[in-house]
DNA sequence: ACACGCACTGAACACGCGTTTAGTCTGCTG
DNA sequence: CAGCAGACTAAACGCGTGTTCAGTGCGTGT
């Protein structure tokens, strides 16, 4: 376990080690002492490249956004075939950071705050591709949906736990990941309702209470 | 600020503080002596009370799991007309306690094992009632799709200060929950894709991966 | 060979933490 | 009134924390 990281550098095996007990055991419960026995080093080392624990956070922060932002990854929606395959060899590159991507969102450090607009973005991104390609039934408020849909697929990243516990297995695996595709395209494609029931009375509800309509339905 | 609560006893006024604490500041942030001067007692008294840190904790665990299952509420799926001026009035139930669950799901406390297990199944009921009426769309995996549905409730929950940031407006306001209401029914009603394309593609794909679909169509 | 720089360490420091202890005050019960 | 019980506190204890300090050893440039 410890041969394949020998050859980083010690700051690069502190960083990766920090990232690992941050993702673990959250940013307050892991202390330097203990990511420095992890790592094979000092405490002081730690201090010595990086300044303080705050700053070690921040570098981690921003080694960690860098793994999400770096390439164009379209992880949230809509996997077609080859895509599913992509999704599987991701697995294997964003595993380590996804308890820490989780973490960073709930704790709203400023490094969440760019991750969480990339993301958002990159929703916007591809709901805008497949508008133009006519793909897309109309919407209400194309910004809201966007909203929604980066929440539908962090959702699950921030609550992996949980998933893991009612599923018995572990979502982010190929076997999670392969029963979660077809229900997540089904609701996509036809919604869960037959009926407009609902909506036509939210519409009506809506309007009573003197609220119009955010955007163009395009 | 302290009127409202002089008339309650310590003991509730340190459980109620130390709830506001821990949303705030997270678990191990929040430290006794904070708790306690914000509650206007010794650091020692918190302890006569309730034991130790530990158990403060699970008696917070305790109440707020007793907030959110004790009556049936639908805060979950599907508001229409009626539904959304409880929803309104929810969120002053549970507005002090959003923070808490929030930190609660992502921390994996067994008192958060049973929310989230509480949450599920009444989603899982909602859906069968739903179902029942002839409602529902089919679908090819009913319990995952109870999970997803799920976890699209609860994912804006998590993410609060995320969508209130990117808002401009806390979701949980009135004026939130409003602009969500209407893009989330249209989501559930009609999906958002207007092909089948994409769903047809997945299917295709699983198939070859040697995947069987897992329920009923029902 | 020497000196400089840099990765690195062990020991110590101050501090805040959860917790304990010993004790005070208050209100009730006999 | 005596005495007990329980709410409550000030002070202290031990500990683990982040951080500092003084120093060691090694590799490199001169």
């Amino acid at each position: 376990m410890r041969s394949a990281s020998d050859d980083l550098t010690a700051r690069a095996r502190i960083r990766d080690t920090a990232i690992a007990a941050f993702a673990r055991d959250g940013y307050d419960a892991a202390s330097l002492r203990a990511i420095a026995r992890e790592a094979g080093v000092s405490p002081a080392l730690i201090v010595h490249h990086f300044g303080d624990k705050n700053a070690l956070r921040t570098v981690c922060d921003d080694y960690v956004v860098g793994v999400f932002i770096d390439e164009d990854h379209d992880l949230i929606v809509a996997p077609t075939r080859d895509r599913i395959r992509t999704a599987l060899h991701d697995l294997e590159r964003y595993g380590p950071y996804i308890d820490y991507l989780a973490r960073m969102l709930v704790d709203g450090s400023p490094a969440a705050d760019r991750l969480f607009d990339s993301f958002l973005s990159n929703t916007r991104d591809v709901l805008a591709e497949q508008r133009d390609a006519g793909m897309l039934e109309p919407m209400s408020d194309p910004e809201m949906t966007t909203l929604l849909l980066t929440l539908i697929g962090l959702g699950p990243v921030v609550m992996r736990a949980q998933i893991a516990r009612t599923l018995g297995m572990d979502q982010l695996s190929p076997a999670g990941l392969l029963r979660t595709t077809l229900p997540t395209l089904e609701l996509l494609t036809h919604g869960i309702y037959s009926t407009t029931a609902l909506l036509d009375g939210a519409r009506d509800a809506l309007a009573a209470e003197g609220h119009t309509p955010g955007g163009d339905a395009s």
